[in-house]
DNA sequence: GTCCCGTTGGGG
DNA sequence: CCCCAACGGGAC
């Protein structure tokens, strides 16, 4: 997975997006919980329970998770079922739901704060070639010669990744 | 159960 | 500061 795609006419798509995707070293989360066992203090009354801190555990998905979440998102907005489970057995079901969740929420708020708006709020289009820019990623869809119904489209997505 | 949305907190 | 995974809560 580089960080460049191009994939001209009718994508047929990588679909590879299960295998390679070699589990990185670590992949996992932090240490998850692992303050001491905090031995009771034991005689405090019952109710008292004294704000166990709970770490958050802030995941940072490697570069190869990414790429594959990323050239799914683009197509599927939707995480439908446990599909993308199978390339990251790494993570959590729920890890993927809220990249998703997360990724739509930035999609949105980068289209109103960036999307390039004719007027109207629509999709600009300026010559054979419709700016799309799905989020902070930029994508260019084309559609050269539409001879008769056969869109041809060619896709380019650059995956910053920052 | 998932979704949206605002918020929280870890870490660069 | 900012980014963003994760959380909480309400709605469906």
């Amino acid at each position: 997975c580089t960080s460049f795609y191009l994939f001209p006419t009718v994508s047929p798509l990588p679909s590879s997006t299960d295998l390679l995707i070699q589990d990185s070293p670590d992949s996992s989360t932090s240490p998850e919980g692992k303050q001491s066992a905090s031995a009771e203090n034991s005689a405090t009354k019952k109710e008292d329970k004294v704000p166990v801190k709970k770490q958050k555990a802030r995941t940072v998905f490697s570069s190869p998770q990414l790429c594959v979440f990323n050239d799914r998102f683009q197509r599927q907005k939707y995480l439908s079922l446990q599909k993308i489970q199978t390339s990251s057995r790494d993570l959590s079901y729920k890890q993927v739901k809220t990249w998703f969740q997360n990724q739509r929420m930035k999609s949105k708020r980068w289209q109103r704060n960036n999307w390039p708006k004719n007027s109207n709020g629509v999709t600009q289009v300026t010559g054979n070639f419709i700016l799309f820019f799905p989020f902070s990623d930029l994508s260019i869809l084309s559609i050269p010669e539409t001879h008769n119904s056969s869109h041809r489209q060619l896709w380019l997505s650059l995956y910053p990744f920052r």
